[in-house]
DNA sequence: TTGAAAGCGCTAACAG
DNA sequence: CTGTTAGCGCTTTCAA
């Protein structure tokens, strides 16, 4: 086979079938229209005998869609962001698209750049975890017609205009919390990201609400919060002991990771000499013993909501814009100490 | 501001500045050309007004750049490539490119899909870390003259026709193998996934060279092989203690997830009843104590590498296919005991 | 100093 | 039954 200098076109189809370009798109659309079978075939044949793959950007100046998605996450290096994306790739897949990842990195600026680029790809959809829960990206999508799903991130104003899937995080934290508490913990602290977003904020709130349920007061002792990093639990861990807590929840596991490894130099054990709950289940959990105790929260259901809902705005299903919030289960380990209750 | 039923067009933009698309496309392209400032100022505000974005679909019919590079990895939630993800499009985006990122699945039939779906969409050039290391998904794309470069896993056929980027899975098996035996260790195994690629087979080699130097026979119960997953590697740690052995090279961390769980279940600590070394630094490594002996594969390099040789080749620099191997570096934990030497 | 027009590859209305 | 043609939005040559 000889190399061609471009790729072939509906043209050079047409030519070595001896018919028309338009013959050539109805037969390879399988459109409506009855066509003999013979040349049916020869255009089949043709086709398959050059190599021809339809030009999707050509195909999209028509009015067709371009057969592309996005997906721009905050945090791409995080395991509950990445477990998403494979799941929205593959039902992205399935369905005839394929996918641009991109990262913004918590930083509104690059995604506003990143969205610009889309846009000008004229993606036919796009699933937005925004940074900072800012909404003006989403609103540059929406002014472009871009269907678009706001994941994990609710945006502060205008939510109700977008589709949103996420995850109850008040009910996240009232579950950790709850679950200590009933293990019969009652010096119980909070420990986790001091964003500015307002997940964090809500499993504070549930945190509270389950202690508040419990008739335990609460002390500002015990609520900490640090930058996102190992370093930031490192030192919340120290603090917090010296607070003379028994249990603590673990609002992130990025500040987990690092208050685990505090506890594992000083000799600290758990469930023993501290009791927690992990909120998230990133893969180190899975390498601990004690087998650490977590929260799961729902990313395959958030993933598959969130691909769905796309690709029905995508095809054109009319219908108001959908709210989708998940719960988050507890996934049973060692790292509570039960306490016998008087 | 009125929402428009399609998205704004070089003609609208023209028509509210006044002048011409051809002028309008000048202006916007920042090509050679002189123009009234003023005129050159209109049209500025004139896009702006209007919220003009460039349609990257049209632009490429006119033989311009697409903007969209794809990376294809065979497992996507394995940290090794989702770091290299991570960078490659970071450097992607700086270069004004976005990133369609796949996943094969270690299945050539979906790479398959995925290869054509993306010679459609004519994107500008790929990076592919082809499945089973099979060559003809790269070929397809070769034929529509997508540039590409293969990550990893080498072909074995026509390897010399590709840039390739890659780490010495050799030196990788010997530099983990060598550690063991200059603590001391003379009774060392090798287990890791039984995987249809050469990679595996290259470490094995370079663990054996490794005894060989140190004149230590190698026994066949010493290497073991199992499935990618934790079960596999948890079996292979029961056999391999069994079979007396004082330290391991896991060759994958997979596995060596398992039998670090073995080791935890058992009682068995290590560095004191076992050492090893494993190959590759998922982020669990990170939260075990006393701290786990890891072999770093050069991620970063061969990200950065794999990135600007696509990069260099969708810009036409021509140049014969490259052939760039990394060497991996030992990051030095506490997870081997130094047995005193007579 | 600027605009008109051709044409990239494809689809679909329309005309045989 | 099948082919001709217009036109999607853009770039660039050519003409004015």
């Amino acid at each position: 086979m000889t190399k061609p200098k471009r790729s072939a076109t509906i043209k050079d189809v047409a030519a070595r079938a001896r018919t028309s370009a338009a013959t050539v798109s109805y037969v390879l659309n399988n459109r409506e229209r009855y066509l003999r079978p013979e040349l049916r075939a020869r255009v089949l044949r043709a086709a398959a005998e050059i190599g021809y793959v339809k030009n999707a950007a050509a195909s999209s100046m028509k009015g067709k869609r371009r057969g592309i998605l996005a997906v721009v996450v905050a945090q791409f290096g995080n395991t509950f962001f990445t477990r998403m994306c494979v799941d929205i790739v593959s039902i992205a897949r399935e369905a005839g698209f394929v996918v641009s990842l991109c990262n913004n990195d918590e930083d509104p600026g690059q995604e506003r750049v990143i969205v610009e680029r889309l846009i000008s790809q004229r993606i036919d959809g796009c699933i937005l975890s925004p940074a900072l829960s800012l909404g003006e990206n989403a609103e540059l999508l929406r002014r472009h017609r871009i269907p678009c799903v706001i994941l994990e991130r609710a945006l502060p104003d205008t939510p109700e205009a977008y589709d949103f899937v996420g995850h109850d995080n008040f009910q996240t934290g009232y579950l950790a919390t709850r679950h200590l508490l009933e293990a019969g913990h009652r010096r119980i602290a909070f420990s986790g990201w001091n964003s500015p977003i307002p997940n964090v904020g809500e499993r504070v709130g549930g945190y509270r609400a389950a202690l508040r349920e419990f008739g335990i007061p609460e002390s500002r002792q015990f609520i900490l919060t640090s930058e996102l990093s190992e370093a930031g639990g490192y030192r919340m861990a120290g603090q917090l002991l010296q607070n003379g807590v028994s249990a603590i929840v673990f609002g992130h596991h990025d500040t987990a990771k690092g208050s685990l490894l505090y506890f594992q130099d000083r000799g600290i054990r758990w469930p023993d000499d501290i009791s927690f709950v992990v909120i998230g289940t990133p893969e180190w959990t899975g390498v601990l013993r004690p087998r650490v105790t977590c929260v799961l929260r729902p990313e395959r259901e958030m993933a598959a909501a969130a691909a769905h809902l796309l690709l029905n705005r995508v095809m054109d299903v009319d219908a108001p814009p959908a709210r989708k919030l998940f719960e988050s289960t507890l996934l049973d380990g060692d790292s509570v100490r039960v306490i016998a209750i008087s």
